[in-house]
DNA sequence: AATACGTCCAACCGCCTCGCG
DNA sequence: GCGCGAGGCGGTTGGACGTAT
């Protein structure tokens, strides 16, 4: 993928924020001559900026579409559970958010919403505390597992650790690696014992243990063993159907239309 | 009013993948 | 097949801003 007019000049590149001039720069270039290359666009567009600083500045600031100010709740809502399928694929969830940036998304996590799914499991877990009351842990599931995993020793989970909140020990080891989001319940779990899924880095990247990626590893094992498919990953069919209504009900109110075998192939 | 501390967000960095030569 | 450059992605950083003391 190389362009024709290559950067070859070694220029002292600007950093740091941008000045109104020099967005009105690139946005009269990109709007006039489109990107093309972006390597050739500050030397085209007469900026002291690296094509990449450029490209980041158009995609998360100057691009038109762009949703400004505070997410909705439904927004928010979106991002809570494609998180639980996803994990940190930001550039994924903003195919589902229109005028929403994977940087827009991710800062938005890590200042908020990250903190909101760890108070909520809090309060979960002081209400069985408090109240002993075992049928309450079936929320408590539902909400924890909305969206994370609980190997206490995977990527998701240290998210907690930069947060005064703290998941007991004692319920960490009770729980499953992975729950399926929000539509598994506690019930559901103990009728498929066979759903605790391994944890584990993988492929030595940020790989979260999200259901989403768990799928995606069992996908790439039965690459080698024909005999399996999807659906045995579920366990059974009605579950499989279940996942199916929920990404359902995700996508469509997006705007999409999408099953589990395109999902898996996002 | 001054300072410390916390939060948020724009931008940078490093790594990975892809495609061209 | 290999090397290189571009593009893309996720993690991290730094500074601006707001709030507490």
């Amino acid at each position: 993928m190389r362009c024709n007019t290559l950067e070859k000049t070694k220029l002292k590149h600007k950093k740091g924020l941008w000045s109104p001039d020099e967005d009105q720069k690139l946005r009269d270039y990109i709007v006039n001559y489109g990107h093309g290359c972006w390597s050739a666009v500050p030397i085209n567009a007469g900026l002291e900026r690296n094509g990449k600083s450029c490209r980041l500045r158009w995609i998360n600031y100057l691009r038109p579409g762009l949703k400004r100010g505070a997410f909705s709740m439904q927004e928010e809502e979106t991002i809570i559970t494609l998180h639980g399928l996803l994990g940190n694929k930001w550039s994924l969830m903003s195919q589902h958010l229109p005028g929403r940036t994977d940087n827009e998304i991710k800062n938005h996590w890590h200042s908020y919403l990250k903190k909101r799914v760890a108070k909520s499991g809090n309060l979960e877990v002081q209400n069985i505390t408090n109240t002993g009351n075992t049928e309450s842990s079936s929320s408590y599931m539902n909400s924890m597992s909305r969206n994370l995993s609980f190997d206490s020793s995977d990527s998701a989970n240290r998210s907690y650790a930069d947060t005064d909140q703290q998941i007991p020990q004692t319920q960490i080891n009770k729980l499953p690696k992975i729950l399926f989001a929000d539509w598994l319940s506690l019930e559901e779990f103990h009728g498929h014992n066979g759903l605790a899924f391994n944890g584990g880095v993988s492929n030595g990247s940020n790989y979260q243990d999200t259901p989403m990626n768990e799928l995606l590893s069992n996908e790439a094992s039965t690459d080698n063993n024909e005999n399996d498919n999807h659906q045995s990953n579920y366990q059974n069919e009605d579950m499989f159907h279940s996942t199916q209504m929920k990404i359902d009900q995700i996508f469509n109110f997006n705007g999409g239309d999408i099953n589990i075998e395109d999902f898996l192939y996002m």
